[in-house]
DNA sequence: TATATTTTGTACTGAAATGTACAATAATAT
DNA sequence: ATATTATTGTACATTTCAGTACAAAATATA
C-alpha cells in the first residue's frame, strides 16, 4: 500500500548503488505527460505509457507508482513549466495591456505547439476524472487558484504604479482574465486556429483592461 | 458496420410490431448522459451505462449503437436542453446586461444542480477524447459555435435597439462572453461555489457590457 | 391459431488492462 | 572476489471490457 518511490540513497560521492536506471526522471515525466495530454487520463493505458517512456511496466510502477500517481506528477510537471513561462510573460512586459497579450500568446504557443493541438493539459484532461477523483480535482483547483494569484499580483502591481484602475475588485477581474485563458485552452483543443484565438484575447484585453490613455500633463 | 438503429416501423394506428421496448428513448438518453457526465467518456463502461439505463447490453447496442454513438447522442441531448434554457434566458430579459447575467445564472443551475457539481457536459467530458476522436471533436466545435451565434444575435439585437455599442467586433465580444461560460463550466467541476462563480460573471458582464447609462434627453 | 417482427436476457468469446512475482542484470561497497 | 543494492525484463494471474450469438418473450397481423 504505502510504497516509497525514489529512495535517493546517494552516498557522499553522489554515486547511487545498484543498477542505474535506464530512464531520466524528467524526460520520462515529459513523455508520460505527452501521452496523457493527447489521450486523457482514463483512455491512457500503462502500456501506452511504458511504450512512450521507453520503460517496462514494473519499472514504471517502481519509479512513479500507479497510473493516478503518475498522471498527477505529469500534470504537476507540465504546470510548473507553463507557470514559469506565463509568469515571465506577465513580468517582462511593463505595460499591463501588452503583458496580458504576451501572457495569452505564450499560452497559445503551448496549447497549439504540438503535432496536433492539445489545449491545456489540466483544463482538458483533469476535468473529466475530477468528480470521481478527489486528488485530481484538488490538483486542478490548485492550478486554477495559482493562476488567479499570479494575475491578481500583476493587476495590483499595475494598480500601484498608477497604470491601471480597476472598475471593480481586482480579484474578480483576475478571474475574468483567467476565463479567457480557459476558453483558449478549450477552443484550441476543439481545433480553432491561432489567428482566431488571437482575436479573442485581443478583444478581451482591450475590453477589460483598456490601453492607458496618454498621460495627461 | 453500417447499422440502422431505431427503425420506426409504425403502422397507421401508431402501434409498433414486435415486443415493445422496456425503455423510453428520451429518459434512457438522460440516464446515459448522467453517467457520462460524471465519469467522462473513456471511464464509462457499457456495463455502467446498461445499469443506469436499466437495460442490458445487447438492447443497448440495438437501440443506440456502440459507446461512441451513444455518447454523442447523449451529448446532443444535453446540448439541446441547455441551449433551450440559455436561449430563453437571453431572450426574456430586455436589458442586455441583465440578460447576460440571467444567461450565466441559468448555466450555473445546470452546472451545479446535481448531487455533485459536474460543470458543462461538453467542455468537461468532450475535450479529453477530442484529439483522437474527430467526430467528438467536431461535435464539441459545433456546440461552441452555436453558442457564439446565439450571443452574437443577442448583441446585434441590443445594438440595433441602441442599447449597446460595441467597442470592437460583436463577433469577438461574443467569444469573450462565451469564455466566461467556459470558465464557469470548468470551475464548477473543480468545486467552486455558486456565490464565487456569481461574482465572476457579474464582474465580467459589468466590465464587458456595462449597464446602459440613463438615456440622455 | 399460426406467423412475422421486434426486443429482452443469458451466456459466451476474445481482447485489453492492471498489478505483481521472480529471475537476471549492473552497478557500488567491503 | 564477494556481498549488497537497485533496476530491468519476462511471465503470469486476475479482472474488466466490448461485442455478439441465440433462445425466450411479447406484441401485431393474417
Amino acid at each position: 500500500m504505502a510504497q516509497i518511490f525514489m529512495r535517493i540513497s546517494t552516498n557522499m560521492t553522489g554515486k547511487r548503488r545498484g543498477r542505474p536506471p535506464k530512464y531520466d526522471r524528467d524526460t520520462a515525466l515529459a513523455q508520460a505527460a505527452e501521452v496523457f495530454w493527447e489521450r486523457g487520463f482514463a483512455a491512457t493505458s500503462l502500456d501506452d505509457l511504458a511504450q512512450a517512456m521507453n520503460m517496462n511496466r514494473p519499472s514504471l510502477y517502481n519509479a512513479f507508482g500507479d497510473k493516478e500517481t503518475l498522471y498527477r506528477q505529469a500534470m504537476a510537471w507540465v504546470d510548473r513549466r507553463l507557470s514559469d513561462q506565463l509568469g515571465t510573460a506577465l513580468d517582462t512586459e511593463p505595460d499591463l495591456n501588452r503583458a496580458l497579450k504576451a501572457f495569452y500568446d505564450k499560452a497559445l504557443t503551448v496549447y497549439l505547439g504540438r503535432t496536433t493541438p492539445l489545449g491545456c493539459f489540466a483544463i482538458c484532461t483533469a476535468t473529466a476524472p475530477a468528480p470521481r477523483n478527489e486528488a485530481i480535482r484538488r490538483d486542478l483547483a490548485g492550478i486554477i487558484a495559482r493562476v488567479d494569484e499570479a494575475l491578481i499580483r500583476r493587476l495590483q502591481q499595475a494598480q500601484s504604479q498608477g497604470a491601471y484602475q480597476a472598475s471593480g475588485s481586482v480579484h474578480d477581474i483576475a478571474r475574468v482574465l483567467q476565463a479567457v485563458l480557459h476558453s483558449l485552452a478549450v477552443r484550441a483543443r476543439a481545433g480553432e486556429s491561432h489567428t482566431a484565438l488571437e482575436k479573442i484575447y485581443n478583444a478581451a484585453v482591450d475590453a477589460i483592461v483598456p490601453e492607458m490613455p496618454p498621460l495627461q500633463n
